[in-house]
RNA sequence: GCCCCCAUCGUCUAGCGGCCUAGGACUCCGCCCUUUCAAGGCGGCAGCGCGGGUUCGAAUCCCGUUGGGGGUACCA
């Protein structure tokens, strides 16, 4: 549709203008459908939106699937799927449409093969028949020599039937840039001033397969979707002069350029899902972290709110948001840190919120079935107050609860809690049951006294030990969340029915 | 190899020439609380990579060096 921009556009505003700083901005997202979407993706999002959501203005989504060999069919729902679970949300994509619609790249090959047209027109860029083996051996040699390497222009200047007569001939042709002498190898960062960035290679533009490359189509996208702001990561620093170069011989207005930190594994190197579960986006759900708290430790690695505060929610990294205080600093992605603030905002969840959370993931993992009853719903509801402040991560409930909903004779004491029982534990479940027998209320503060003034005052017994085996009678594990309003929420019959199990099984 | 980026506790960071005998958070270690485990409270260990300058004064500025990272693809 947008194939009426035109190419011989418009006189551009010098590259360095700051005249942008004020009005409506347009930021996008880029990210190939090449697998499960990367942690970066979000990373990078969440600084778009911030910006976006500050100044007011659009946030696109774009795919970039121009490399057919790396993509992957499914790709594409899993990145809107997890950005939407982080509430990333776009206003323009593929999925949403917009005025600059199509926003896959692999639906734009028309719109891109005129600027190469006016390219090699105008003696920008040239053909090249290049065999990959050539390429590949001309590397090797270069290496060797301790030249830089680099494309060595063969083709340049050349006709298809001039070249033909050499070695390493390919029939189809791929089309490069003619990088200049006087290529500008400066621009301005927004987060990091002036910056300098290697000179580029004769690079090609156009694939042999009729695709644009990465820094063709980035450019002519950006353009005809009027992109105001490219914020991407710092491994493209080193290629931003030939993105420049095509803008200025285009004729077209660049964009301010935000080049981020990356993030890293712990030894340091571009965190990769390799060596790093964290890298992929989905592994954060299975988990059991929050959506918040991920937002939340993203904006932390790589910003610092005016105040020092650690813990602060979206809104207030927008209405903070300078590009000032976003850090040239790769930060080492830290599990530890995103762990505890996982459990921060679990602690701070709403009880009822927290509870359906819980259910869902409950029955996720298999623990209750797809269709919980009125009564298992109700357990999930009374129980959650005891584990929220016990967990780190969501999943660590499957542990926790297990055993509210499981049989009795169906309990599994685990090995390390057995292991606990001392010789007086037969005599301390048989007090217990007594006690409680005739307890007229089944309420944790009566079954805490009743169970005190008979174990821990009459049989002399340390609360500690006094209540480890009716622990390991009721829940079957060493550890687990507390004891009385655990036997509350279980009820009497199943408490009693659990203590003389074990006491049985003990004797 | 060549080019570029970066440099404060183990980790995330504050600091933008004197307020720093460097502050906070996570982790770790004590103590308190306590029916287990947590949570919470209190306290503790731990850092400006190195060498030169500039300056009355440098974590903060400059140069060098070292270290780490990225790029060097018909991948993004």
């Amino acid at each position: 549709m947008s194939d009426t921009q035109p190419l011989t556009s418009t006189p551009s505003e010098p590259t360095s203008s700051t005249s942008s700083d004020l009005g409506p901005v347009r930021l996008r997202v880029a990210p190939s459908p090449t697998g499960d979407p990367h942690v970066g993706t979000a990373y990078m999002s969440l600084f778009n939106l911030a910006f976006v959501r500050q100044r007011g203005g659009q946030f696109v989504l774009r795919i970039e699937d121009t490399d057919r060999a790396r993509y992957r069919e499914d790709s594409e729902q899993q990145i809107y799927d997890t950005l939407s679970w982080l509430d990333l949300t776009w206003d323009e994509g593929p999925d949403k449409g917009g005025p600059y619609a199509p926003y896959r790249q692999s639906e734009r090959l028309d719109h891109y093969r005129p600027y190469v047209d006016r390219l090699l027109a105008d003696g920008h860029a040239y053909y090249c028949w290049c065999t990959p083996e050539r390429l590949a051996q001309m590397r090797e040699a270069q290496q060797k020599t301790k030249q830089p390497t680099g494309y060595d222009r063969l083709c340049h200047g050349k006709t298809r039937e001039e070249r033909a007569q050499l070695p390493g001939f390919s029939e189809t042709p791929v089309v490069r840039m003619l990088i200049p002498d006087d290529v500008p190898l400066t621009f301005t960062d927004v987060i990091r001033g002036e910056v300098n960035a290697p000179r580029p290679d004769d690079q090609v533009i156009l694939k042999a397969d009729g695709f644009p490359t990465y820094h063709l189509a980035v450019v002519v996208d950006d353009h005809e979707m009027a992109i105001t702001h490219v914020v991407r990561g710092e491994e493209w620093i080193s290629s931003t002069p030939k993105h420049i170069l095509l803008y200025r011989w285009l004729g077209l207005p660049a964009p301010q350029f935000a080049h981020m930190p990356l993030l890293r594994n712990t030894d340091r190197s571009k965190i990769s899902k390799r060596k790093n579960p964290a890298a992929r986006l989905t592994w954060f759900e299975e988990q059991g972290y929050l959506p918040e708290a991920l937002r939340n430790f993203l904006g932390l690695v790589g910003y610092s709110m005016p105040d020092g505060q650690e813990v602060f929610s979206f809104d207030e990294m927008v209405t903070s948001f300078d590009w000032k205080r976003v850090n040239t600093v790769g930060p080492v992605f830290d599990l530890q840190k995103l762990g505890w603030l996982n459990g921060h905002y679990i602690r701070t969840l709403p009880v009822d919120d927290l509870a359906e959370r819980i259910l869902t993931r409950l029955v996720r993992a298999d623990v209750l079935p797809a269709e919980p009853t009125e009564r298992q719903r109700e357990v999930v509801r009374l129980a959650t107050p005891l584990v929220s402040e016990r967990m780190q991560l969501l999943s660590e409930v499957e542990g926790m609860l297990g055993f509210f909903f499981v049989s009795d004779d169906g309990l599994v004491v685990e090995d390390d809690a057995a292991a606990t029982l001392k010789d007086d534990a037969p005599a301390v479940l048989e007090k217990a049951l007594q006690a409680l027998e005739g307890l007229q209320v089944w309420v944790a503060a009566d079954i805490e006294a009743a169970l005190r003034a008979a174990i821990v005052e009459g049989m002399g017994v340390k609360p500690k030990f006094a209540f480890g085996p009716l622990r390991v009678a009721v829940t079957g594990r060493r550890v687990s969340p507390p004891l009385f309003e655990s036997m509350e929420i279980l009820g009497r019959d199943a408490s009693l029915a659990r203590l003389r199990s074990l006491r049985g099984r003990l004797s």
